[in-house]
DNA sequence: CAAATTATCCCCACTACTCCCCACTAAATT
DNA sequence: AATTTAGTGGGGAGTAGTGGGGATAATTTG
């Protein structure tokens, strides 16, 4: 199981080393691959059979037949990125995602259950912090909405 | 079933050892892993199966498909800490969690049915009503009536 | 199509931290 | 009093996180 917060530093390469506990349960548990998907303001990111369990097999089930259900499906795959760890046990974090979600040098890692969040560091405080300052930072991210996130 | 009040202290590197009954009685009972969390100005420690007890499986029945139960759930877990007792019965404190219960040299901790609870010796001083120094650690005598935490 | 540029990922090196081990002291037990 | 157990402290090995050089692959450009 994935439990808290790292606060981790993104090098000039845009890449992110994945906390050893977490890259630990995470390759025993699932291997090494992961799928990234911007969301709430940061990054998601699922180990590849908890991405195929919560989306794949639901969506399987649906009938492709109307245009609801296709679209909800390109809209999902079409934003995920694949990776894999590196040697190093660090992810690259493709640069639309580090701008959609404002990750520029320091970063917060959170494991949450059985998915990782990637957070910038500040947008982390205010999300951890006092719900105080009512101006939103809201990301373009209108949903897609009722599965299981 | 955990009972009473020890105090303890903290070396530089940051470790309380556990009471030996405390610690063979999470040992024989649950195990060596325990999840730390910051709450009411101490540090909560479940052990990893109440943990899971208390909020893995209950969480895990709500749908994530609204931001609201995402924040929710990342802010609990993003707070939270994992770790074990080395082999001298002695956990680490993790920087922030010392900081955020202000415990610097002396703790105090105490037992709570299946939990423990890790003070600041003053605040636990507070805590119990003794507005101050020195003497005692004294037993609690005030009737607390709040549920689940 | 070739050359230049960029992107990805390997390796190495450095630092800091975690955790093992050992040792000392105090307290409890016999 | 002697023996065991508990709590405390610190040295040091191993590991984790960071940053950068450079080889190879992918992309863009002339």
């Amino acid at each position: 199981m994935l439990i808290s917060s790292h606060a981790v530093s993104v090098d000039a390469k845009g890449r992110v080393s994945i906390p050893a506990r977490f890259r630990d349960y995470l390759s025993a548990t699932y291997g090494d691959q992961v799928v990234l998907l911007g969301k709430d303001g940061c990054i998601f990111a699922y180990p590849l059979e908890e991405w195929k369990r919560r989306f794949s097999e639901k969506l399987s089930d649906l009938s492709t037949s109307t245009k609801e259900v296709r679209r909800t499906l390109r809209r999902l795959y079409g934003r995920a990125e694949s990776c894999e760890f590196d040697r190093q046990g660090r992810i690259l974090l493709p640069a639309k995602l580090r701008a959609s979600s404002s990750i520029e040098k320091e970063a917060v890692i959170v494991g949450i259950e059985n998915k990782l969040e990637i957070w910038d560091k500040g947008r982390w405080g205010k999300e951890m912090g006092e719900v105080d300052d009512g101006a939103a930072e809201e990301l373009p991210d209108e949903d897609l909405i009722e599965f299981e996130f």
